[in-house]
This record gives C-alpha cells, sequence and structure tokens, in this order.
DNA sequence: CCCCTTTATCGTATAAAAGCGATAAAGGGG
DNA sequence: CCCCTTTATCGCTTTTATACGATAAAGGGG
C-alpha cells in the first residue's frame, strides 16, 4: 500500500497537524502552562515567556488553529483554555494507535 | 511558574522530539507503512513513496533520531522496524499527560 | 468621544526544514 | 578484485517556520 496513492485520511491529517503544534518545545510547554492554570489571559503567558507579544500570539493562533486551545472574549482581553474535548480526542487516538507497540 | 526559567525536563524535551518528527505528514505515514509490514528496506519505503531516495533517507533519520524507528543490516540493505518500547513510552507519555482532560 | 489596555496582524529578516541530484560507503556475488 | 546493489551523506536550492517591531482592531473607563 503506497504512502502517496491518496492524500491523508482527515482525521489523520488533524492529528498530524495536532502534533505538529505540539513538537514545538515554546508550544508544548504553553500548554502545560494552560494546563496548570485551567485559562488565562495572553498577556499572562507573554509574560511567562522570554518572547515578544506577537510571537506568543503567532503560537496561540498555531494552537489555535490545530484545536489545542481556544479563546474567548473577556473584556478588553482573551482568555485561552486547553481545548479538553480535542485533546481527549488526541490523547485517545493516540492510545488506539500502533495497537502492536 | 514561567516558561523560561529552566530549559526543559529531558524526558519532556525526548517527547516533543517525537512529536516534532511525528508532526510531518510524511513521517507519520512512513511510522504506519512499517507498522503495517513489520519491518521492512528504506528501498521498499521509497517505492511507497513519491520522494526521492536521499529525501526518504534522511526521514528516516529523523525518526531513527527521534527513537521511533530502528534499522538493522541485513545483507546490503538496512531493514527499518518500528521501535515498540520507545513507541510505548510515548504512548504512555501522552496517556498520563494533561489528567484533567 | 478620546484614551488606555490588550491582542491580532502585517511586513520583514533570519533560521530551520524539506527537497533533489551527485557522490561516497559498505556488503555480497561473480 | 571488480562490479552491482543498497543506503547514507554532501552541497545546493526552495519552502516553511520562527522571531521581531510596528501598526491596526476592539473593548472599557473616564
Amino acid at each position: 500500500m503506497a504512502i502517496h496513492r491518496q492524500p491523508l485520511q482527515p482525521d489523520r491529517k488533524r492529528l498530524a497537524a495536532m502534533l505538529k503544534a505540539l513538537g514545538n518545545p515554546i508550544r508544548f510547554q504553553i500548554v502545560e502552562f494552560l494546563a496548570g492554570r485551567r485559562g488565562c489571559i495572553t498577556a499572562d503567558i507573554v509574560e511567562a515567556t522570554p518572547l515578544a507579544q506577537s510571537t506568543v500570539s503567532q503560537h496561540l493562533k498555531v494552537l489555535r488553529e490545530a484545536g489545542l486551545i481556544h479563546g474567548e472574549i473577556e473584556g478588553p482581553a482573551i482568555c485561552y483554555c486547553l481545548d479538553a474535548e480535542n485533546i481527549r480526542w488526541l490523547k485517545e487516538q493516540i492510545g488506539r494507535w500502533l495497537p502492536g507497540c
């Protein structure tokens, strides 16, 4: 069964995108940071980081587009939380993955 | 707890490296391809792929360095297999990760 | 309505990844 | 010993990711 005959099933694509997003150490740590706080403002994440605000905003966008986090408007700020449902899905997929191992 | 105070624990670093390696769709598919065959020659993977042999070799190197596969010399060729032990470790880590989700 | 705070986006520069062809290395067969 | 097969590595180019400062957008307070 060749790899390139068909593009990649949608759920596989989604899984690979999540893994790619998490493969960056900064983003990985942002997710863990959020997990330890059950949601917080972008500014808090920027403060916890050696990076510029615009850079952090880019990373948050990647995490958002991968479905790992989501933000809710809270006054003039945005409160980011882990997307528990999608993260559960990710963990389930990995749990089922490669049953032989 | 700031993100940048300390580099990243060794096991977290290892986990992020594995996720990064798997985040590339081609490498993701190579792993699944190997899972469906319990080991095969580089040439088989090249053939299953739209890529040049040198490119596939690079991807195999990334997967090897992430500990996801390992190769054994088999005559003039090399037989690649999934590294079941490390993949189990990865799955365990993800299973334990973010217990709140 | 203006200003301040907060976040996203734009433009741009640099670093890293991904791809290829050519070449080297290593093993087996004659 | 030479040649053929197989894989890795090198040099190079193109694409993508990462980072920053500057600017725009959007909400709340006075």
